[in-house]
DNA sequence: TTGAAAGCGCTACCAG
DNA sequence: CTGGTAGCGCTTTCAA
């Protein structure tokens, strides 16, 4: 069923129907209604395959994510679509389970959909492959990618400060045993991390015993993580994760192990998202404000061409120190 | 930057290239590695919207779903993803939010892209509306919507016994004052469960006391619920969630309000997400299998025409108890 | 083994 | 205000 079908239904050329379905040029309106009337008869729905290849535009916004089992990244997805839609642009979603070659896979369809525009909120970028696919004439933002390519701005979080933050807020409740839970620790960006972690600790060096540990995202990582440190003879007096859903496994494996949080064991976070101040005991965290970090993204794929809003390449957003319950001064003083 | 691009490059017909690119037909080896040269020189993606249109077949697969930030769809997600690749086809995410009219648009998306399945696990499903839609010829598969229409099969799960299960536990345990925390209650599927825990407990009338109260979908409703009813006068002491998320906020306020769990109110959740048994109590539950639901949907739309797989309109599911700490007998006896 | 050409369903331009 | 028509980029016969 096609536009032809509907045409002569209603005895107008394709042409008039498609005016009718797009709102554009003058229709008389006895004709628009008469099209209307045929479109609902035959149930018509517009091959948007079709309308995308003879357009030539879209309104399409792609979006990549790296864990959508991560509330970190669903509260990211659903500011930045909510964006899209109130400027009248549709989105599609992808998620790769931190998998580069899922990302390529995503991103070669994404281009294969012409999309206006890509989002990428992954943390599994290569510079190398994303480097090729990039110069297409696609827009596109990163989130924590940290690389800049033409027509391609970047987003990205002072990890190192904030963790930064933790080790010495830490260092001051009196913690000289700490141990760093992260996941993918080849993937850059979490590189990146883990090498804040280390330079804020080495700072205090050799006061601060230290160690790092990674499994999978998720809470059986942050679980796999605490039992591989329990289980090394290393006892860490604070913990640190590379986010809040990591930190939520620690905490429920240290409850296990008879460890109290914070009397015996701290625990911290990174990202504040909801579940964080829900857990018992609640998590101290970093805030990464998802919600401000999905707009950023949409603003910048949607900026007018004109010039007039000033484009920024690069944004750098300080995560916001927030103190609950999971943290404390050490039992034996 | 087209087919006919690389056609050009490579010396040949854009026939070839096609061919090429689709390994199909018979190609000579040489012509082959010429043309593959072009493509990679070129960074040549194909158009799929153009590839759509004159192949006339889609090897994509739509998924809609209610709520991203609950769990449960999630996993749905993953496993119906995970499905559908493991066949070769791609998967297209939407969410409504719980919102009929997202739900109209995102299914108007998925016809106009001609998707060659359509997999709904919403619960906003309205028989009219669904209706007009889906008797175009894309094969649909609905979770938990009731609805059976020409090429549509359902999956549904047995809320009703899920439900009766509970209630006659808390009931033995000696519970005599229950209250049910739901979310949107006007909504079909979502008033069927509020309709099961009516029967269930009316059933042992009059001895036990009642009362459904609701929220939106989250862990803020389960908390909302919670002020609600303790507001009320009316001290249940049993709490009985439409689900694991809400239960997971519910056990949250009755914590912040000096409520033993389960010494002075017993909760209880449904879907036995992940989070159910990391939380402190761990949550009493039903299992939902949402890998075997996600699985079976990709396996309903993606069943041989052939006649071969026996084809099933409609599935049951039976939820499976699961007791953990967050149920109890009560304290006064 | 390859090329030419006819569409796929729609938009957009040009006439009328 | 409306119709005719030339593509959009690709797949797919049909011939060569």
């Amino acid at each position: 069923m096609n536009l032809q079908e509907v045409a002569i239904l209603a005895k107008v050329s394709t042409a008039t129907v498609s005016r009718v379905l797009n709102n554009v040029g003058p229709v008389k309106n006895s004709t628009r209604t008469r099209v209307l009337k045929a479109v609902a008869e035959l149930k018509y729905h517009p091959n948007l395959h079709a309308r995308n290849l003879a357009g030539g535009k879209s309104r399409t916004i792609g979006i990549i994510v790296s864990n959508m089992e991560n509330p970190f990244f669903v509260d990211i997805y659903k500011a930045a679509e909510q964006a899209a839609h109130s400027k009248g642009f549709d989105v599609v979603l992808a998620n790769t389970d931190y998998n580069p070659e899922h990302l390529m896979h995503n991103i070669r369809l994404m281009i294969g959909r012409r999309v206006a525009g890509l989002a990428l909120a992954v943390s599994e970028m290569d510079p190398g492959l994303i480097d090729e696919l990039c110069d297409k004439n696609i827009r596109t933002v990163t989130y924590d990618a940290g690389l800049l390519r033409r027509n391609s701005s970047n987003i990205i979080v002072n990890y190192g400060k904030g963790i930064e933050r933790i080790v010495s807020y830490l260092h001051e409740l009196g913690h000289r045993r700490m141990a760093f839970i992260s996941h993918h620790r080849s993937l850059r960006p979490l590189s990146f991390r883990e090498r804040g972690f280390r330079e804020a600790v080495e700072r205090y060096s050799p006061v601060i015993e230290w160690r790092i540990v990674a499994d999978v995202d998720g809470i059986d990582g942050g679980r796999n993580a605490v039992r591989a440190i329990l289980a090394s003879g290393f006892h860490p007096t604070a913990i640190i994760c590379v986010n809040d859903v990591m930190a939520i496994g620690a905490l429920h494996e240290l409850r296990e192990a008879g460890l109290r949080v914070p009397q015996d064991v701290s625990v911290t976070g990174f990202d504040n998202i909801k579940l964080a101040e829900i857990v018992n005991p609640s998590l101290t965290t970093l805030h990464i404000p998802r919600d401000r970090l999905g707009q950023l993204m949409m603003q910048h794929l949607m900026a007018d061409d004109s010039g007039d809003e000033q484009f920024q390449p690069e944004t750098v957003i300080d995560p916001e120190f927030v103190v609950r319950e999971s943290t404390g001064g050490l039992n034996r003083k």
